[in-house]
RNA sequence: GGCGAUGUAGCUCAGCAGGUUAGAGCAUACGGCUCAUAUCCGUAGUGUCCGGGGUUCAAGUCCCUGCAUCGCCA
């Protein structure tokens, strides 16, 4: 059996941040578990990196757009193995070896008859560099830019895509898993019963030059998503090789919801043209919210895998995003939420069982794993064991569906049972007595051989973890190389084996409860009752407390360009880093000039809610200090740090 | 405006195709153990299953309607 997961390819405007990385996650777990399997598995990744908005960007920092995306691919590519997550294929669109599969397919499809060229009149943005729909209008102008689009004709090639919505909408119903889960395949279906348009897959040269070339005509390059989804087909060779018969006809993309369109439409019936046969599965997942509210650059609550792997370890965060998220929903991510995962399913139960079960083989046996005694087996023995089967299914079923949360449920159901089963059995009231010894010898056999296989089973999750518990179990290269089906048998684990001392596989995050801090004297009031409810400290007008306080998320940030807002004497656009570029408007226009601006590190609120001031969306506030001179005169002086220090860098 | 999803214990959610006292985890309270990472085990709960109608012997589960939130489309 074969496999071949892919992520989407990732458009490089913007860092990895916590959506990017559970995307690899799912996919880099599945490709483990379908490893694990016994399955031959390809896993692909990688970078989109043409476009007009990379275009754009390169240019605002004063770099080719080639050293631009270098640099953002290789942060991608960098950012991955420290999530343990691995990649058998990292794909960039300006490989040499994609343009030119990109070509040869425009021009199968072109001379299939599917391209033609036609003249497109509609209402383009010059700010949005993009046709508007008049939907999109608010009274005749561009919502963001409050200026009235051109009207304007360009001519382009179009990709018959109407072609094939027939086909397509049957399909998708003949295959129920075509698109999974079932919500984003109704909403696709929804948007199909309304008639297709044809696909713009060219954009101008005059307009656009970061681009793949169209082989039939070099004025115009390819559009963005035509270029990019072909990725997943260039990665494995196509037109021929191995790898595309081994691994095109499982292929299975994983993407989130904003990119449903693009991958449930436009790909499937680029393939069907191209005579290719659709991918097997397409799986869709939702939104890592942040505290509740969106993640987005603008409001700074952007989350960094690399930030997280340093607070609380790779496998945790694997073991949180999967855990937390039923795949296809939205899930919030906070802080509290990871560290209560932590503590309470990884350290307290899995860490803390394995750890006692450890220490107890090594108290009454030496060490050394003992013979099972049948004659002492119990019924509970039996179930445990039995459960342990039964575990095995429901987790094989949920990973195969994709619901990882469920199959973590499951296995953290045995770590339930084998935490019971300890305390039941009691091994140190057992070891009082030499006559309990079989006894005794079988219940740490059963302890040793659970802990084995969930070592196993957590395997695709977090890699790190199942090494370290496999190597306190000294388990032999054979065992550990052994697939599910055949690893998940009881009774491996051999006689004798030395286990090694237990190491701490998750040691306790300690929780940053300030609320707790209680500052009454001891006995200030009669005893009795507990005093649960803490009284809040009353408010004092004009001050605010801490956390009043930590809500404002002050940053540094440089300036890389100013402009002066039309018709506005008094603000003044502003493009900042902190870390990620956004936009800033402020009212220093009398004060300052650009000119003078650019270059100068300042201090925003970066968490403040988007306003639009004449036209421009601030994304957050410039702090500056005023004063009235004794002349009667206004001054203003931005506030800023008194030494260079890295853009984005928080300040309390 | 059209289509769709969701609304269940303080929190996060399970409840598959209608059937006895509605479940799990976390959080809370009390009790127990000592092998263990101040961990673990047991017990205790509380729920107008969003509101209102209807179908049925029987509805959280089906139908209609209203409200709220979200998504897609226009």
């Amino acid at each position: 059996m074969t496999t071949y997961i892919t992520t989407p390819i990732y458009y490089v405007n913007a860092l990895p941040h916590l959506g990017h990385a559970y995307s690899t996650i799912v996919a880099d777990s599945y490709g483990r578990y379908k490893k694990l399997c016994g399955d031959q598995v390809r896993f692909q990744t990688g970078t989109d990196e043409h476009g007009e908005k990379i275009a754009q960007a390169a240019e605002g920092k004063n770099l080719s757009p080639k050293e631009y995306v270098d640099g953002i691919s290789a942060a991608f590519r960098g950012t991955w193995p420290t999530l343990a997550i691995e990649p058998d294929n990292f794909i960039r669109t300006t490989d040499p070896g994609h343009i030119k599969t990109v070509q040869d397919v425009l021009q199968k499809v072109y001379d299939k008859g599917d391209i033609y060229f036609s003249e497109y009149s509609g209402l383009y943005c010059k700010g949005c560099e993009r046709f508007l729909t008049e939907k999109e209008l608010v009274d005749g102008k561009c919502p963001d830019h409050l200026t009235a689009p051109d009207e304007i004709a360009e001519q382009n090639y179009f990709f018959r895509m109407s072609n094939y919505q027939d086909w397509l909408i049957n399909h998708i119903k003949e295959n129920p898993e075509f698109i999974t889960p079932q919500r984003y395949r109704n909403e696709v279906l929804s948007f199909l019963s309304e008639p297709l348009e044809d696909l713009c897959i060219s954009r101008p040269v005059s307009r656009l030059t970061w681009g793949i070339p169209l082989p039939f005509d070099e004025k115009f390059v390819t559009y963005v998503w035509f270029d990019a989804l072909i990725n997943y087909l260039t990665g494995l060779g196509y037109p021929e090789g191995q790898d595309f018969e081994n691994f095109w006809p499982v292929a299975e993309h994983v993407i989130a919801k904003d990119i449903l369109k693009p991958h449930a439409i436009f790909w499937p019936t680029m393939l069907k043209s191209m005579g290719v046969e659709p991918y097997k599965r397409l799986h869709v997942h939702g939104y890592w919210n942040v505290d509740e509210t969106k993640m987005s650059k603008s409001i700074g609550n952007v989350v960094r895998p690399a930030e997280l792997v340093d607070a609380y370890g790779v496998d945790t965060v694997r073991y949180f995003v999967l855990r937390e998220m039923s795949f296809g929903l939205d899930s919030s991510f906070g802080t509290e939420a990871i560290t209560a995962r932590h503590n309470s399913d990884l350290a307290n139960d899995l860490g803390n069982v394995f750890s006692r079960c450890l220490t107890m083989i090594h108290k009454y046996n030496g060490g050394g794993v003992p013979a099972v005694d049948e004659a002492v087996l119990t019924d509970e023995d039996r179930e445990l064991i039995d459960a342990i089967g039964v575990m095995h299914e429901t987790y094989c079923r949920s990973m195969d569906e994709f619901a990882f949360h469920r199959a973590l449920a499951a296995v953290w159901e045995i770590v339930g049972r084998l935490n019971k089963f300890v305390v039941t059995n009691a091994p140190w009231e057992l070891a009082k007595d030499p006559a309990n010894t079989p006894r005794l010898h079988t219940v740490l056999y059963i302890l040793a051989e659970t802990l084995r296989i969930l070592a196993l089973v957590i395997k695709p999750i977090m890699p790190g973890a199942s090494a370290r518990m496999e190597e306190c179990l000294t388990l032999s290269d054979e065992l550990r190389s052994l697939t599910l089906d055949k690893g998940v048998v009881w009774g491996l684990t051999s006689v004798g084996t030395a286990l090694s001392k237990p190491a701490q596989l998750f040691p306790r995050l300690e929780k940053k409860k300030k609320k707790k801090q209680v500052q009454q004297p001891a006995n200030a009031e009669g005893s009795g009752k507990k005093k649960k409810q803490e009284k809040k400290s009353e408010p004092v007008e004009g001050v605010i407390d801490f956390a009043d306080f930590l809500k404002v998320e002050l940053r540094v940030a440089k300036i890389t360009a100013a402009e002066k807002v039309k018709k506005a004497d008094k603000l003044i656009k502003l493009t900042l880093l902190a870390p990620e570029e956004r936009t800033v408007v402020a009212g220093i226009a009398k004060f300052y000039t650009p000119e003078e601006l650019v270059g100068k590190q300042v201090i925003i609120v970066a968490n403040l809610q988007p306003r639009k001031l004449m036209g421009e969306t601030s994304h957050g506030m410039v702090l500056a200090a005023k004063e009235t001179t004794p002349d009667g005169e206004e001054r203003l002086v931005l506030s800023t740090v008194s030494d260079a220090i890295a853009p984005g860098s928080k300040v309390s």
